[in-house]
DNA sequence: GTTCTTGACGTACAGTCGTACTTGGAAGCA
DNA sequence: TGCTTCCAAGTACGACTGTACGTCAAGAAC
């Protein structure tokens, strides 16, 4: 795959909203990351341009209404980052980060089963791997 | 506390060799980061000077020689910037994080046993607290 | 005491980021 | 048809980042 330079705060933001509201007009992406956080309509222009350059978006005209969508899966994004913070913080090494969030986050009856259910999976499967 | 500027990428990794090395001079840190990653020694300098004027450290010349130490908690930091991170990638939900911790992340059979431990804490002290 | 080494400190400088304002054309409406 | 609104596209610009280089002085070595 392509190796795309980092993406900024500002633009994970458009990005989030991008991958949310799918192939959209720069409006409705406008409208979605307010939602969570003010920016002028222009800012939001800016951002999915560049979002373009770096080859995180892409974009049509359909019309004259420029149609932008994402070209960058979220998961392998979020991975990225995601390790790339791990790296950083702790040196790769991701139970730290675990044990924060397990500690320090709010997480709910549900969500401890779900937890629960993973942890096994993840169990089961290293078991499965070792006998072959 | 005191609200500090983020840092940037590569404020981070010097932090982190600020806090594995404890108090110690430019050349004790920059040996410690260039463990991990190659960097300038001046480049190292400068980096401990912003930290310093961001306030995650603080230094005495001892003799010629500086000497800096951390200011801010490592947790703190941590806690701050995985928060952002959470809020930015998932909208502050933290689940979909740890789901791709668990599936994605290389995690060792003693440390299912570690998860398992502590999500049982967590569920322990939530029934305590229901009780209450 | 002249040269070498080590470090602090100031300075630099291009690149990226955050955040827009501005201009100019297309569409809708009075 | 002239006015108003919507949007794309260009431009701007200061702050922050990454990455150093150059200078100057203190101490070590000879």
């Amino acid at each position: 795959m392509v190796d795309r330079p980092a993406l900024s705060k500002g633009e994970m933001d458009v990005a989030r909203a991008l991958w949310d509201v799918g192939p959209a007009s720069v409006r409705s992406i406008h409208e979605a990351v307010c939602e969570t956080r003010k920016m002028d309509f222009t800012t939001v222009q800016t951002y999915l341009r560049r979002l373009e350059t770096k080859s995180y978006a892409a974009s049509r005209l359909d019309g004259r209404i420029r149609i932008y969508s994402a070209r960058a899966k979220a998961r392998t994004v979020i991975r990225d980052t995601v390790d790339d913070l791990v790296q950083r913080l702790f040196g790769g090494d991701s139970m730290p980060l675990m044990r924060h969030l397990i500690e320090d986050g709010e997480i709910g009856p549900e969500e401890i089963e779900e937890l629960r259910g993973m942890i096994d999976g993840l169990a089961k499967k290293k078991q499965a791997k070792e006998k072959s």
